[in-house]
DNA sequence: AGTCGCGTTTTGACAACTCAAAATATAGAA
DNA sequence: TTCTATATTTTGAGTTGTCAAAACGCGACT
């Protein structure tokens, strides 16, 4: 039985608030809820259905987890969405703001022909244009980043690395900002009272954000 | 609100059904039913939702036709269908045999957005791979063809145009007797005892196909 | 006119997914 | 320990799309 897409997508959050969360705690189920966007009770007939087919590990009153198969789905699922995001960028010119939409719903029909045909066609990228990594056909996920414009050092050289947002007027602010992945910059102050963050590009433009703005901007130091 | 891609598989069946008929009757429920794949019951009752919403007229016991905003969402995703299976053979290269497949799932899929930039990409054409024409964005279908394999003058040079069979070995057999829109050749004789047709290709090849094949290969005179 | 056969429609049921709102569990405050 | 706020689960119901099989309509043939 091949996954419907209504399971690849609670899969796929799934996957998500675990990776987006410190502690390897369970993900409660209003977050779940919240995340696929349906109510809570939605969401826990459908994790015990889940859970029935061995696709996550469910503790009520407590939360859910990804089981070690359910984790491969979603992988494969992101490697979908992401390798599409790639092709939509890189082959088809669209805006890197624009094609998460158009992903969320090509990554549930794209059949495993051509989704590898992409891959190939773009040479096996290990990131899509977001900067998030490309799982591999096996299921396999690069270990995350470590430092966003919130956390990392003052008045050195970075480079950005991902952007951890989709909205697409955030997106568009970037690169109208050269904070797309790949570009440079240092991080010149911090004011926790102002709830900003100061920048300058390697261009000179001088930029300053909020904190939140700020810590879905992961970096690395170039 | 808009069709789901049952609805959309319904109306383009209807669509098919319609074209590849002489006269202008209704379309028998057992033909739709057949052409959707599904139990001669659920079409009935889809169909009756279907007339409820305007899309088609439906004469119990008789049959059904498209409305006129049937027929415009039924070119529309014609229009998807065969946009998307271009662009899978000339930008992704993939085989003419292989992209109906992919794109019956696609064709429910892509945003206005997407598909009118490979529309662009492509340069506008006015036919897929398999020489069916391509619906305007406003659901104008081009006229369809006149001459088959099976109905054309012998002796005479007639050069292949489109290809009614979706059929991936029936395809790949045309390709490897350079059969493919495009190509001349002429017809040398019939035998309908044999229920045969016999060819020969520009280059000089002769072969020998049945009539059933025949009918599915279009031409034109030239 | 009467009967037969075939296509069509109706009926009853089911699967997948969803919601609103009532019921309940759990943890923290009093 | 008892109460209470909040998250979670349960319940009852609805939607969309589907099937198998019984019932039915209709034209064709005697
Ligand atoms: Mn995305
Ligand atoms: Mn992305
Ligand atoms: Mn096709
Ligand atoms: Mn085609």
């Amino acid at each position: 039985m091949l996954p419907s897409s209504t399971v690849e997508n609670y899969l796929k959050a799934l996957h998500q608030a675990e990776t987006s969360r410190e502690d390897k705690a369970l993900v409660p189920m209003g977050q779940l809820a919240t995340a696929v966007g349906v109510a809570p009770g939605t969401a826990t007939t459908m994790v015990k259905a889940l859970a029935d087919s061995g696709l996550v590990e469910y503790e009520p009153y407590v939360g859910v987890r990804l089981s070690s198969a359910g984790a491969k789905l979603a992988a494969l699922v992101l490697r979908r969405h992401r390798l599409i995001e790639q092709f939509l960028v890189e082959i088809v010119g669209m805006s890197w703001a624009e094609v998460h939409e158009d992903a969320e719903q090509l990554e549930h029909v794209v059949s495993d022909r051509l989704i590898e045909r992409m891959d190939a066609m773009l040479g096996h990228p290990a990131v899509d244009p977001h900067g998030d990594p490309i799982p591999t056909p096996d299921g396999t996920v690069a270990a995350p980043d470590y430092h966003s414009l919130l956390t990392c050092p003052l008045h050195i050289a970075v480079t950005v690395t991902r952007v951890t947002d989709q909205d697409a007027n955030f997106l568009r602010f970037l690169e109208k900002q050269d904070l797309k992945p790949g570009h440079s910059l240092e991080v010149e102050a911090r004011d926790s009272a102002a709830d900003s963050v100061q920048l300058r590009t390697s261009a000179g433009h001088q930029i300053t954000i909020g904190t939140q703005a700020a810590s879905k901007v992961l970096i690395e130091v170039s």
